[in-house]
RNA sequence: GCUGCCGUGGCUCAGGGGUAGAGCACCCCCUUGGUAAGGGGGAGGUCGAGAGUUCGAAUCUCUCCGGCAGCACCA
């Protein structure tokens, strides 16, 4: 028999023969090893321990400690554990796939019944059970035939669908624990039992397709997460908790900013508080936007179907779009309009009023536009998905030659923008021409090349989304990192010769013709609505001071200082600081606890002392002390603070 | 849109075939109290809408509307 080297990651060598496992190497090093071996890396590839070894290798064991290795191995399994334990209960239940996803695994079932909670508290049992059964874990390799002929005798349609979708060449992999057997690319751990009894929990169920087509067959799947031990799933747990708390929906009561109802799905009642915040957010937009060269201006937000057509709204986007009609009985005239949907072709009219000279151009046309989107039922979801909202979108009708400065500048402002909204980071993904598209290949070749060329140009990384262009041109997405690590596609830039050449656009050259200008759609925010839940949600409600609803709220410990309560937030106000009075009959601790709920960054109390000395007991929202300090001190300070970023 | 769950006073929720309950908020009274809920009293709901079953429906059934989770969608 050969003898072959294996390499350990610290670099020692130990000599075997040939077909040894990378349990049977565990074993060898030591006891503890050999039981605390769940799979390993054979070559870089994670393996089985099973996984026989025939020639020179490096090899690295992992245990529980490996977390990257465990947590996967741990959730792989339990996805299969879970199938077995649904076969077992419901032997007629076709199992399809069961992948590792971040925190978990699902997997989907087909089986008429949905599952109920009832249903998922007698899995996790089983699971239990099979668990505790310790069953090992063995695999095989079979042929294409022999897979497939076993799946159509076991009434498996999914699974036979799936053996042919496995390219050639690559093993057709078979894995069993008790009888249970399951289609699988693997590694799995040595047995059962090593998959941990008390640091999993099965989360949620819900209807999923075949393949995520919505065309196909709707499948049941079974959410489940799983650690490495019950502190890590409590911890994991507690976590969620904590998300939930800075859910902008459950925020947005708290501080009382708006609200939905069932007469408008999807469109937002704004309440005071909310709104300005808004507004704060939006005169901020404006003024970063004219300070960069854009001008502002309103179009239309009911405009007939003929304007859709010619874009192409009316053919692409029609299930998308509110349509009105004017009541027969009233109107004189018929036509059927639409409401916006996207604000482009509006824009488009305004350039085309007047001939533009190549001198006009870049222009930048930009609208805080409110659009309306008829949006699925089911894809709402408080500000982050709505029917009706505001874009800071603008067009810039341009050259070619002069979209790589465009998107230069663009970019510049994006940057700033996101920097002072607290975002420090962002992602660009550049997205090619998509199947469905309109335009030749000749034109996307030209508006792909130009983006490109204009994105690296600029020097920052970009990821590659192909196929995933908009349908009349390519775009680069801008996604941020909010707080806790959630990505969110913000920003756009888009490169389109389509709707100019719909729409007629021109501009004289310097030649006396008449020529097509290109158009930039973009947009930093995306939309208001949107971006606001990501603010809230970023900062957990805490907004800084300049964007906060009420930045002060200034409160009399005893109703003698009710006076030069008033006299201080008058200060305040006129320092253009949003401050509010809280005079009410009511303890001071019990006005803390309402304003710190309300998310009110600064707490002014006064009592007696403050107002012999002219003075104010600032708390900061979050901190438990308050300091005392001069009336006029604390006023210049907050007039600091409420400065907006771009006016600093 | 699809699957499941949910829809009770302003909010959070309990109840559940015999015509409604709590806490908080609100209003009134007492209390003037130093940094996250002082005390007492009062008012407030045709239980999402419509139809059906029943002697009787908020409670059971169906349809619709809305919400939540996920899926699909997000040019």
């Amino acid at each position: 028999m050969a003898q072959i080297t294996i390499t350990l990651p610290d670099g020692a060598q130990r000599s075997y023969e040939a077909g040894i496992t990378g349990g049977e190497v565990a074993a060898d090093i030591s006891k503890s090893l050999g039981k605390a071996a769940l799979a390993c890396t054979i070559n870089g590839e994670f393996r089985d321990l099973s996984r026989p070894i025939e020639a020179d290798a490096d090899l690295a064991i992992h245990t529980i400690k490996d977390e990257a290795q465990a947590l996967e191995l741990i959730r792989h399994d339990a996805a299969h554990i879970m199938a077995r334990a649904v076969q077992e209960i419901w032997p007629d239940v076709k199992v399809t796939i069961g992948p590792v996803i971040a925190n978990g695994w699902y997997y989907d079932f087909d089986r008429e019944e949905p599952f109920t909670p009832d249903d998922l508290a007698q899995i996790e049992k089983r699971m239990r059970d099979i668990i505790a059964a310790r069953d090992p874990v063995r695999t095989e390799v079979w042929s294409r035939a022999d897979a497939i002929a076993h799946y159509e005798a076991a009434d498996e349609p999914f699974k036979v669908a799936l053996v042919n979708r496995i390219p050639e060449g690559e093993d057709i992999r078979m894995y069993w624990h008790g009888d249970w057997q399951d289609l699988c690319r693997g590694p799995h751990l040595v047995h059962t039992g090593q998959v941990p009894a008390d640091a999993f929990k099965l989360t949620r169920v819900s209807g999923a397709y075949w393949e995520g087509d919505a065309k196909n067959k709707q499948l049941q799947r079974i959410y489940g997460v799983a650690f490495r031990n019950r502190q890590e799933l409590k911890d994991y747990l507690h976590m969620v908790e904590e998300a939930e708390k800075r859910d902008h929906r459950r925020l947005a009561k708290e501080m009382d900013l708006f609200h939905l109802q069932e007469e408008a799905p999807g469109m937002v009642f704004w309440h005071p508080n909310g709104w300005t915040v808004y507004r704060a957010l939006e005169d901020y937009m404006r003024r970063r936007q004219i300070e960069d060269g854009y001008r502002e201006i309103r179009t239309p937000q009911v405009v007939d179907r003929k304007l859709w057509e010619a874009s192409g709204h009316w053919d692409k986007y029609r299930e998308n779009m509110f349509i009105t009609e004017i009541d027969e009985e009233h109107a004189n005239e018929k036509r059927t309009n639409a409401l916006k949907p996207m604000n482009c072709p509006c824009h488009v009219q305004v350039y085309n009023q007047g001939l533009k000279s190549y001198r006009d151009l870049p222009l930048r046309l930009a609208e805080f536009g409110s659009c309306h989107r008829y949006e699925a039922s089911g894809a709402m979801h408080g500000l982050m998905r709505v029917r009706g909202f505001v874009q800071d979108d603008a067009h810039i009708f341009c050259t070619q030659e002069q979209i790589e400065a465009e998107c230069a500048k663009f970019i510049q402002l994006l940057s700033r923008v996101y920097k002072d909204l607290g975002f420090d980071s962002f992602k660009i993904m550049f997205s090619t021409r998509p199947e469905k598209r309109i335009g030749t290949d000749a034109e996307w070749d030209i508006t792909e090349g130009a983006l490109e060329a204009a994105i690296k140009s600029i020097g920052m990384d970009y990821e590659v989304d192909p196929g995933e262009g908009a349908f009349y041109g390519p775009k680069l997405d801008f996604k941020l990192t909010d707080a806790i690590g959630r990505e969110w596609q913000c920003g756009t830039f888009q490169v389109d010769s389509q709707l100019p050449d719909r729409l007629e656009a021109e501009y004289v050259g310097e030649d006396g013709e008449k020529h097509r200008p290109f158009m930039l759609h973009r947009a930093v925010l995306g939309s208001f609505e949107r971006f606001l839940g990501i603010l809230i949600e970023n900062y957990a409600g805490k907004l800084p001071f300049w964007l906060a609803p009420r930045q002060v709220v200034v409160a009399s410990i005893v109703s003698d200082a009710d006076e030069y309560v008033t006299e201080v937030v008058e200060n305040l106000r006129a320092q253009g600081i949003r401050a509010e009075a809280d005079t009410r009959n009511e303890k001071i601790n019990y006005k803390v606890r309402e304003h710190s709920l309300g998310k009110v960054p600064v707490i002014l109390a006064i009592g007696r002392q403050e107002v012999e000395n002219k003075t104010v007991s600032m708390r900061r929202l979050g901190e438990k002390q308050s300091s005392v300090l001069p009336t006029g001190e604390v006023v210049a300070a907050l007039k600091g603070e409420a400065t907006p970023p771009d006016l600093v």
